[in-house]
This record gives C-alpha cells, structure tokens and sequence, in this order.
DNA sequence: AGCACGCCGACT
DNA sequence: GTCGGCGTGCTC
C-alpha cells in the first residue's frame, strides 16, 4: 500500500511544533510562503517551518513525543518522568528513554494529548538531562534538515549536537579543579621533600594550577591529596568556557585599508545589517574576500552580534584561524577536528549562550547555536566538502541559507569559482551580487596557456616546454608548482605482452601503482596487494606503469633537478599530522623549490613564491559522463591557477591536455571561470539540469546485483504509478547502474527524480521515502536518498 | 541502527 | 551436547 498523504507535515507532528520554533523576526512569519529559501528557487511550504495557532493542548498532556537516535523517521510517545524538570516538559529537553532493552537519549518535540497506542503500551521517560531545552534556532534547524533531506529527525538531532550532549552528559559546562597554595609554614613539610616541592611549585601560582598541570610536572595524585589533608592547599572547582569575555576595544590589530572595489562592496553589506539579505562575493584570488568578511564581523560584534563563518575542510588552517583570531579581541572560537569533545561542548554553548561573537567551522558547524545571531560567512561556498555524502546528506552551504533567512540575518557566499547555483542566483538578482575583481599586486590573474599533449615524448608526465619553464623558474631563483590530480606513481600497471591490467578485486576499477611503499592499492576500496612480479596472466615480465602520478613525476623531477627540493604533497605524503604545516613553513621560506601535489595543494594556500603553475592533464572532467564535472574541474583549474603569482611577481600558468581545442577550456583559459560559468549556465538552462531543475537521487546497493536493481525498479515503477495517478509534474530516471557499478563488492544503482519545481521534487521523493520504508524487499537492501546530489558517483 | 530471538553447522 | 553463523523482526 502507498503510505499515506506525502505532502504537508504528517511526519514529526511538525505543525505542532512549528510555531515554538518559528523565526524570531516578523519578517519571517511574512516572508515563510513566498520567499526564496535555498539557493536556485521557490521554497515550498512542505519545506518550511509553518507557523500555526500558537500554544500547547488546551487540555492535560499525557504523551511526549520524542526524537530517538533511530533511522526510523517517526517519533515516539513517552509518559512523563517522575520528576519534571525546572523549565517544564516542553520540546527541546534532552531526556534519557528505555528504548527496547537499552537506554537511549532523545530529544522532546512535541506534547500531545494522546498516543495512537494504548497507554499500557507506553513507558516513562527515564529523566530529563537538562532543566531547559536546547536553543530553538537549534531545533528549527533540525527540523528544516530532516524533512529538507528526508532525514530521521532523531538521527538529525544526534548528528547536530555535540557528542557529549548525544551521549547524555550534563550540559554544565566543563569544570576542572585547580589546587590553591594557602599559607602555611612550610618547614612542616621537612620529613616529605616531594609534597615541599610541589607545594613550592604552588606558591609559584598563586591563582592556582589544574590537576594536569601538576602530574605534568611529575606529581602525583596522592601527593595533592596529602598536602590538602594537611592543609596546605585547597581545590577550587572552576567552569571551563571556550570563550572568556575581554574588554576594551573590540579590535586587536586594526583593519587593513580596503581598495574601491572592496569598499564599495563592504558599503554595501553595510547598508543592512538587519533582515535576510543574501550575497555572492565573486572575488577573484587574491582580491581580499577574507578583509571583508573580517570587517563586516567587526560591524556585527559592534552591535554584539554573532557571525558564523563556514569554511572548506582543508581551509580551517592555523593560519586562517590566527587571522581572525588576532583580528580581534571579542572571543573568537574554532570547531575543527582537532578539539576534544569536552572543549566541542565548549564552543557550542559559547555559541549558544552568545558569549563566543565569532564562530568558525567547517561543514558541521553550520549546526551550531546562535543566541545573537549577525550574520553568516561561507567561505569558498563552491567547495564540494561542505556536502556531506553519508547519513544526513546535507549541503552546509544551502542550510547556511535557510539557516540565514529564518533568523533574519546578512548571509554572505564568497568564492573566486561560485557554484552555478549561487551564481544564478545572483545573476537573477535573488542575491546580490558583489564583484572583486582587482588583486592588489596589480598583476591581472595569469591567463592559462594550453599546450597539446598529443604525439610529445613526456617525462613523469610532463611536456619539454614545461619542463623548460620549470628549469627557467627555479633559475629565477623561484618556486614552481605542478598539480596532478592522482596519487600514487601511476594509474595503472599493465602487461606489455598480453594486455593485463591490474584490477581490484572488489571494485569496477583499476589498482593503483604505488612505490612507497612499493604496492598496488585500489582509491576506492581499502583493498591493496603486493606487486607482482610477472604478468598473473601469461607470466611476462614485462610489467609497465600506465600514466603519471605525483610520486612518479617527484621522481622525475627529482631526477632532473637534483639539486633542487622537490615537495610532494598530497594525501599519502601528509599523513602524518602536522607534516603539511610544516612544509608549507619551509616554502613560504622561498628558497627555490618544487611543489607537486594534488588538490590540497591547489586550495587556499598563500604560496607567494610560486611564480609557475604546470597543470599536468587538464581533461579529468572535459569528458566525464557527470553534468557537474566541468564545472568542478573549471572551479579547481582556476583555483590552481590562482596559485601563480599571488605577490609582487607575474606569473604563468601551463595547461597541459589533449584536447587543445575544446571550445570550454579555451574559454576558460581565454576569458576565466566567470565567463565560462556563464556560458555552462546557458547550457545547463537548455538541457534543464540544475540549478535549473532540482533533482533528488535513491540510491540502491547491495552484494547482490539482482537485488539492488529488482529492489530499485520496484520503487521506480511504484513512483511513476504515484506521480502519474497524484499527477505531479516529476520525472523519473531509471533504474541505471552507479557510474562504478561495484564498489567493495557491492553493486550500485540509481534512480533519479528530477523536477522544476523545489516542492514537487520534495513530494515526491518524500513520497517515495515513505513507500521505501514501508516495503518488506527494502528492509533487505540499503537504499538512501540523495537530495541536490552533488555527484553521480 | 542496535539488539534480540531463532534455527542450522563444526567443535571443546 | 554447545558456540556461533546471520536471517527476521521490533523498538513508544
């Protein structure tokens, strides 16, 4: 049977809860059915938050309704605990529930007053964690995820709160015991030189030092213990924060002076501070995006406001966070990996009680709780990471936009390469549109000059004349950098005599030639294997490496230029952590050098040295059966680029390809990414793919072919039957194998949903969702969906 | 997702 | 005789 009515609110009893968790500005309450919400069109209202008649039941509750860390996307009903909490049973409180045969931490969405089962069905909640619910910004945007990706709101819930809140510790914040010196006579201590040491040590620190900071310098436990017996000295239990408040000026260093065009873009921002108001920074590299955003910061916490700023994964470096954190003496708080989840706890409600004025994180951050919400920053909003491809398939870039107009609030995408959605969006005038185009060493940004691959001896990969250019680079006494984008020594290993090719055993691909360690490895698997010796097939011999990766051209490179550092940089040779910031300290030295390495290498980096980029095949994405690959493969080109020259030298930038001729590089090279983007815009509007359209993605995998692909036209066909019968204007693609069709030994398959409107795709993958999950034959297959896939793979 | 229950194969 | 394989089913 079709589940019931996929259309408005029957999951998560939403209505219910809407109207706790609408927007605190009017604005929105006006705006909720008409505005555009997320990047690229319409928001339909079975996407928003619904503001509806206010207040609890009139009568009594008896059930809670509550989020359980569950891919179940439906609530479950509670009695109340025992005790109730200071803040009364309301949505929002964390509470820990008997869940089967464990105990499980949930969150409360909604009270009714009764239960579709019977109350003798029902059990109590355990208690409640907190004596007051989580920020309602928080629970909104739970809410708008769940239902936007189609998502459990429970497992939303738990993916989007730090995880010591998930694993249900209290949300005080984190204490620590420091150990005060008291006066004493010291010469007590005669017959116990240990404990007179440490006690010496504390006098040292008359405020007190931490328990850690004591067994660092050698002391034990016991040692604190007999001194406070003694006493000597006495614990003080003190509240952690991420953030202490300082006073004084709000600046630590003062703003940099801004060119014209940066001036007149900031004017701009100023002009509203108040109210939604998206924004595309389209900054080439080097025009001073990151000045903006820092004095645009600096206007809110004025005001005492918060900002969110979103950055790449790769780009919450320590340099990035020094920037913003000598900028300015309000409290400045980062979420990168590198935290505890103690000090994760921290930051969060730094964020939420609105002590922390400046927040910065990579794609989950965007999760974070704002008690004085200013503005939102996505930095590099074109950046694939800010997508997430496992669980809750969320784009932190597109929730930063429902996020910014449900509060009311500046919201501000900058990119040199802006995605082709945020670019519509501006060049429809739904964002307004900021254009830096000036870099302030005057050098126009270095154009790519594109040479032919075709029938040229290489070495490692590499044309004479770039290898020429690279020559008369380091003679200049500078660096050059040459970006692949493939680790290993080469692509592949093939037989000469009978046309093997090592594959991976699990996979639809070909192994990976590496030399350090010497072994072939599959990129898509964890599957790896020794080197053979002979052809597996026909026993030659004669086994040679296929193409070029970045340890082969190190190698190469190294040959040729022995005098010369060559750095390789990429996934294998940063492994160790701090590796990469500590060659990136050496060649922002400037001795003369050589840079290979993949995209971590092309994103972000101040490399003011680097006078010569060499790009070794450009035609990755030229070619590739995904309708995005050009545009990412044209955002990575113009971002390696922008490596060239960045400080007082000009520049060049080599492109080596096969395709010397294809009109879309020669435009790229010829007139930048801008142009381009705006001609693949046109293309995309013809061929009526996103942002034209908007798309939704099942997919279907399983170890056994026939299953994945019965399982995926079953619900293909189910879905066409719907749409044809609710007469929904939706179409559906498929089944189709996965790009790779196998992968660790599973077999992918796809079904896609395209539509031109937002709400009609919402409808109908919702409705598909709901069959899914009530059919037997999809209990034994995994299956997700996809929304705003980002990638077809 | 967990975590049971349940019914068939090789082992102390 | 049991330990344990993963198929099936449930969680308010």
């Amino acid at each position: 049977m079709p589940p019931p009515d996929p259309l408005p609110g029957t999951a998560y009893g939403f209505e219910k809860t809407a109207n706790r968790l609408t927007a605190p500005s009017d604005r929105f309450r006006a705006a909720a059915h008409s505005s555009k919400l997320i990047a690229g069109g319409q928001l339909s209202d079975s996407v928003s938050a619904q503001p509806s008649s206010p207040g609890l039941p009139k009568g009594a509750f008896q059930v809670l309704k509550v989020a359980l860390p569950s891919p179940l996307r439906r609530l479950f009903d509670y009695l109340p605990a025992p005790r109730t909490p200071a803040c009364g049973w309301q949505p929002g409180l964390r509470v820990r529930v008997p869940f089967g045969r464990r105990d499980v931490v949930g969150v409360v969405v909604s009270l009714a007053s009764g239960s579709e089962l019977p109350s003798s069905q029902l059990r109590a909640i355990g208690e409640a964690l907190d004596e007051a619910p989580l920020p309602s910004d928080w629970q909104w945007l739970c809410q708008f995820a769940a239902r936007y990706y189609q998502h459990s709101l429970g497992d939303t819930m738990q993916h989007a709160m730090p995880a010591r809140l998930r694993q249900g510790h209290p949300m005080a914040g984190r204490t620590q015991t420091l150990w005060l010196p008291l006066p004493n006579d010291e010469t007590a201590l005669a017959r116990a030189p240990k404990q007179a040491e440490l006690y010496a040590l504390l006098r040292q620190h008359p405020h007190g030092l931490p328990g850690r900071a004591v067994s660092a310098h050698g002391f034990t436990r016991e040692q604190l213990l007999a001194l406070q017996k003694k006493g000597f000295i006495q614990p003080q239990e003190i509240t952690l924060t991420a953030a202490q408040p300082t006073g004084g000026s709000l600046l630590a260093s003062p703003s940099l002076p801004l060119n014209r065009e940066q001036a007149t873009a900031l004017s701009v921002l100023h002009e509203k501070l108040d109210g939604y108001h998206p924004c595309l920074l389209e900054g080439v590299t080097g025009s001073g995006k990151t000045e903006i955003y820092l004095q645009l910061i600096e206007a809110l916490a004025a005001k005492g406001k918060q900002s969110l700023v979103l950055v790449p994964e790769i780009g919450l470096t320590p340099q990035t966070l020094a920037r913003f954190k000598s900028r300015f003496r309000v409290p400045v708080v980062a979420l990168h990996s590198g935290l505890t989840d103690p000090e994760r706890l921290d930051v969060w409600e730094a964020a939420a009680n609105g002590r922390a004025l400046v927040i910065i994180g990579t794609r989950s951050a965007i999760f974070t709780p704002l008690a004085n919400p200013g503005a939102i920053i996505v930095d590099e909003e074109h950046d694939g990471s800010y997508k997430q491809h496992d669980g809750l398939r969320y784009h932190a870039r597109d929730l930063a936009v429902a996020r910014a107009h449900y509060h009311g609030i500046p919201l501000l995408l900058g990119s040199a390469t802006p995605s082709f959605e945020s670019l519509q969006q501006a060049l429809t005038g739904a964002y307004r549109h900021l254009r830096l185009t000036q870099r302030p060493s005057r050098h126009p940004p270095a154009k790519l000059e594109l040479i032919d691959l075709r029938h040229q001896r290489r070495q490692g990969g590499l044309l004479p004349n770039a290898i020429k250019a690279i020559k008369s680079t380091l003679a200049a006494g500078k660096q050059a950098l040459i970006f692949i984008n493939r680790r290993g020594f080469a692509p592949s290993l093939a037989c000469h005599s009978c046309g093997w090719m090592a594959e991976c055993g699990q996979c639809d691909a070909r192994m990976t030639l590496h030399r350090q360690p010497p072994l072939l490895a599959c990129h898509h698997c964890d599957s790896r294997r020794a080197l053979p010796d002979a052809c597996p097939d026909c026993g030659s011999g004669d086994l040679r490496a296929l193409g070029s990766g970045t340890e082969r051209t190190e190698e190469t490179l190294q040959g040729l230029f022995p005098d010369t550092t060559v750095h390789r940089i990429d996934r294998d040779s940063t492994r160790k952590k701090e590796s990469f910031e500590q060659v990136l300290k050496e060649i922002q030295r400037g001795e003369p050098c050589l840079l290979v390495g993949t995209q971590m290498l092309a994103k972000g980096h101040h490399l003011p040295h680097v006078t010569l980029v060499v790009v070794v095949n450009a035609d990755g994405g030229l070619y590739a059966a995904d309708f995005r690959a050009l545009e990412h493969s044209a955002q990575l080109l113009e971002q390696v680029a922008g490596r060239a020259g960045r400080a007082a030298h000009p520049g060049r930038v080599l492109v080596q390809t096969l395709h010397p001729d294809d009109p879309h590089l020669g435009q790229l090279a010829e007139h930048g990414y801008g142009a381009l983007a705006r001609n693949l815009l046109e293309e995309r509007r013809i061929a009526k793919l996103p942002p034209f359209c908007f798309m939704a993605l099942l997919r279907v995998e399983s170890p056994q072919e026939q299953a994945a692909l019965a399982l995926a036209q079953h619900a293909a066909q189910a879905l066409r039957q719907w749409l044809k019968n609710a007469n929904v204007p939706v179409r559906c693609l498929g089944p189709v194998p996965a790009p790779m069709e196998r992968r660790q030994n599973r077999y992918h398959i796809h079904v896609m949903i395209t539509a031109d409107k937002r709400s009609h795709r919402h409808a109908a993958a919702n409705w598909l969702v709901q069959w899914l999950e009530a059919n037997r034959e999809a209990r034994k297959v995994r299956w997700s969906i996809d929304i705003d896939p980002q990638t077809l793979a």
